[in-house]
DNA sequence: GACGATCCTTCAGGTCACCT
DNA sequence: AGGTGACCTGAAGGATCGTC
């Protein structure tokens, strides 16, 4: 089993809110803890829909999370943001899926047209065949996605739709801070390699 | 030819320094 | 804080060689 283990959290209202939800669930407040899925719910389920991209899966999992949320609610302290505690769980979840049954994604995930800008090319709109290549460079976006080790593609869904820290992603994913630069580093590279020929036309 | 041991190459992951 | 690149390390797989 791993272990969980937040460290010093940053303190904003809807962070302090979560951890008095938390104290309630703890004491077993069953309407704290509906509380607490009705927050937290759709980050679970889209990051477990991002990063499995099997939609059988994606309930099961996210059921799974807060399962394990009721059951470690006793012993939850508010050392991080709790929603960095939440993926962290979400996260050893999904690792634990992924490596149970040993497979890639097999269902290309939902991606914003504009989330990876990375690798995208202002002129793309201005072509005319520009939404015929919009929807071919979306579905290669998103191939080369679900294509990249579990470490990047976790890394990159969380930075890019997630919106978190690297500080926040280094602790859910148990690495360094200059670990999870290196590894959206190469993730960027990967991309923009698989989706070379989409960036020289 | 089959095998095991060793060496070499490749690649992903991690750290560090530096830049923006 | 976020991004980049150089460098190091370790694991994995392939190539080579010696022995039977």
């Amino acid at each position: 089993m791993s272990r969980i283990d937040p460290k010093p959290a940053g303190g904003s209202k809807e962070d302090d809110e979560d951890v008095r939800l938390m104290r309630l669930v703890g004491t077993g407040d069953t309407h704290a803890f509906e509380e607490l899925i009705q927050r937290h719910q759709s980050l679970v389920a889209g990051t477990v829909a991002r990063m499995l991209a099997s939609n059988s899966d994606v309930e099961d999992i996210a059921q799974q999370v807060f399962i394990r949320v009721w059951k470690s609610a006793g012993r939850y302290t508010p050392r991080a943001k709790f929603t960095t505690w939440l993926l962290k769980i979400t996260r050893n979840l999904v690792f634990n899926e992924l490596r149970r049954t040993k497979r890639r994604p097999q269902v290309p995930i939902q991606t914003e047209p504009d989330a990876e800008e990375i690798v995208l090319k202002d002129e793309t709109n201005s072509r005319p065949d520009a939404s015929l290549l919009e929807n071919e460079l979306q579905e290669a976006i998103e191939k080369a996605i679900t294509e990249l080790p579990e470490s990047q593609r976790m890394a990159l869904i969380l930075r890019r739709y997630e919106d978190l820290s690297y500080e926040q992603i280094a602790e859910i994913l148990d690495l360094s801070v200059p670990a999870i630069k290196s590894i959206l580093f190469r993730a960027r590279t990967e991309l923009r390699a698989r989706l070379g020929k989409y960036l020289n036309t």
